[in-house]
DNA sequence: ATGCCATGTGAAGGGCCTTTACATCATAGC
DNA sequence: GCTATGATGTAAAGGCCCTTCACATGGCAT
């Protein structure tokens, strides 16, 4: 009897008595501590199994390798960003043009308030022919934006191939998020703000796809 | 007598008698081979060193660690990048707004055929502030860029700040090349090329900012 | 109460990164 | 021409990681 049972100090590492009864999620928390803290390339199978309080081989009866926890995480993430769309999107209110802009704003938003979520998702450079349940989770984020542009194009005289719309949409936002909304490493000195340059974009892009004139 | 000296068999490994003559080359053209086969996370400083034929501790004479010959593939990338997108660029030959357009394609180009030297400039994460050098070339390549939107900014009767032009111009180049113009494990199914989605893309964008009516 | 199966352990093989002491050799200066 | 010296390469070792395998533990259904 020199240890307790269920104790629960600082982070969820300790409750054991062999089995762990959580772990699946704990290392899954624990990667996204350290992706967080060193990016996706200094997280380690064996580090995540430390901080879940269990030996290195642990993580192996719930994911196949380090790739399929890396993958996990960035699943989860796609997951959350896709929600995180959703409610900016609020259905296209006020209009559908203002919450088109509103998408582009959460996507920097993401990168900087969930840059380890971000990061796997992003940076991992992981198959999405091997993990295909990580295709499925990018590909309903996506429909996200694919929806929005739809209701965009609606709204616009031209009628510009909605999918079209999507794809400019998402890709300049992502082009800013990597290059400019990431952590010191990448930063540029810019003389605005990340969100100031995408707005400007998207101003002068629905300008010319002949929107409302203001 | 056993070796006969100065060999050529296939790729440079050979001609050896303890000092390799040219190493640090040598250990970058591998680099090269082994990040566009496997990616940067994949590379690994001792199998640089097989390939040149060396030890695993020779490197070190050449570079401060692995992240340091990853930086200097890097740069020497951008320094490739750089005298393509110039060539590209061609003094802004025919017009500048055709120019531009060649710019945008270059950057998808580039990222499609030159895989090994993309993933080391933009997904090794590599940190700016530890390698100067390789910002600097990375700032060089930008300049090109920021010089092009200049001249396209003079053209336009709305004179946007052509810094916020390039950043534009950069960024939407970067989402499209990233997205979409990798290897086979970003690829998502495009109803276009990505050289159509970002020629559109620039086409409206330009027309938002008021370019001459085509 | 018992036995099955999921879950966790320890050890081991193989690899990588990096440092250190030592080996080799090119060449500058005598 | 000959040697000292610094640049370049080697072997070995420590530390960490990934992954597998045989074995231990104990939750839970019967």
């Amino acid at each position: 009897m020199a240890w307790s049972g269920n104790k629960e100090d600082g982070e969820g590492k300790s409750r054991r008595g062999y089995h762990h009864g959580n772990l699946r999620e704990a290392l899954i928390a624990a990667a996204l501590d350290l992706i967080g803290a060193k990016g996706p390339a200094g997280f380690t199978f064996a580090e995540a199994a430390r901080s879940a309080g269990v030996s290195a081989a642990a993580p192996y009866r719930h994911f196949r390798d380090r790739d399929e926890l890396l993958a996990d995480v960035a699943r989860q993430g796609f997951e959350r960003f896709e929600q995180f769309l959703s409610n900016v999107w609020n259905e296209g209110r006020p209009d559908a043009r203002t919450a088109v802009n509103h998408l582009g704003k959460a996507y920097l938003a993401f990168a900087r308030t969930e840059p380890a979520y971000y990061s796997a998702m992003f940076e991992a450079n992981l198959s999405l022919d091997d993990h295909p349940e990580l295709r499925k989770a990018g590909d309903r984020a996506f429909d996200i934006v694919r929806k929005a542009a739809e209701e965009l194009s609606a709204t616009l005289p031209s009628r510009p191939p909605s999918l079209m719309l999507a794809l400019h949409i998402w890709s300049f936002s992502h082009g800013i998020a990597s290059l400019f909304a990431r952590g010191d490493s990448g930063r540029r000195n810019l003389p605005m703000s990340p969100e100031d340059l995408l707005e400007a974009a998207m101003l002068v892009y629905l300008e010319g796809l002949g929107g409302p004139k203001t």
